[in-house]
DNA sequence: GTCTATACGAAGATAGAC
DNA sequence: GTCTATCTTCGTATAGAC
């Protein structure tokens, strides 16, 4: 019985990269065998339920990332626009500049988006108010404040998709240098 | 030798229905064959490189409706912003009020990008010149014309991720409503 | 131009040895 | 926990009749 090569953690961690390269659809069980380094019977041990439960591993570690390293920036000891800078730093680090995609938007293309809507919805949703309590330390009404976080989350997203399709990160990256503007109003 | 049921662009119409649907890779020739109506071999006598002859077609029929519906609007003899509420209005027509995708998202994703990225940088690009051309028109600098383009074109491609992703169309409703003023810088 | 039938490999999933 | 081997179904594509 041989230890195991990779956690659990750092095999979710290579089936996010490869669900990330190729969209949910377009990996296979080929394709994340080689990702992992794992056969396809190891990857089972692991996620009884397939691919389905492979994406909700995917899910699982983007929780991990954001729970460590984005959500935090917001509960730091600092000014507003100080932490929604580091905030956006966070998220730029996250999308490799804008080069790789957000699970939001391909885990909610066809099919699966059937299984993972709803939890993706949480998710941004739970972003979005965080944003929101953050300019309604500044003044804001909550109202306008939540606009405001919807609106700078739709233009990360936004810039993702614009950034693929131009095939330059500049969309993104000059979206994420204004993110903390939109958000304040400025 | 009977008369063909559908002409060539009935078909790329449907064709483009189902990939918005299932997303590229979603797609199957067996899902294409039920939502045309046409045996795979008719399929392939219509497109004889398969799947990726069938995508080009989507991207051609999409070419068509905003080459009829969409570019018009700025080109028609009306102040500026009524030519961009009106270039909103066939935008949100074509979205479905946000609740149908966009190529330029689906078609950019994995392997699919290969075939179809060059093209829909093209198309993306152009939309975003002609945008601007309009703004310029109203004493705006070109520099920050094309920004103000680019980030109209971004917050739609965002409000249909984040509509998507919280099943509401109500992000790409308010989106499309503010259309006109972000580019006008109101 | 459309169909039925089919070839062939890929994809998801499982069995069972070690 | 990992592997090889295998099963079944699906996906792409083609052959050939009408």
């Amino acid at each position: 019985m041989p230890a195991p090569s990779l956690s659990r953690e750092e095999v979710a961690q290579r089936i996010l990269a490869e669900f990330r390269r190729s969209g949910y659809q377009g990996a296979t069980l080929a394709s994340l065998s080689e990702a992992t380094g794992l056969g396809k019977s190891s990857l089972y041990h692991y996620f009884p339920n397939g691919k389905t439960d492979m994406g909700t591993a995917a899910l699982e570690a983007v929780g991990v990332w954001f729970g460590e390293h984005v959500m935090p920036t917001l509960a730091e000891d600092a000014p507003a626009e100080k932490r929604l800078k580091k905030f956006s730093a966070a998220l730029s680090e996250f999308y490799a500049k804008g080069s790789k995609p957000c699970l939001t938007d391909l885990f909610t293309i066809g099919e699966a988006g059937e299984f993972f809507q709803q939890y993706l919805k949480q998710r941004l949703g739970g972003l979005i108010k965080a944003l929101a309590a953050v300019v309604v330390e500044t003044g804001v009404p909550a109202e306008e404040a939540s606009r405001r976080a919807e609106d700078a989350m739709i233009a990360m997203h936004g810039s993702l998709v614009v950034s693929r399709a131009l095939g330059t990160t500049a969309p993104f990256v000059r979206t994420m240098r204004n993110f903390p503007g939109v958000l304040l109003g400025q």
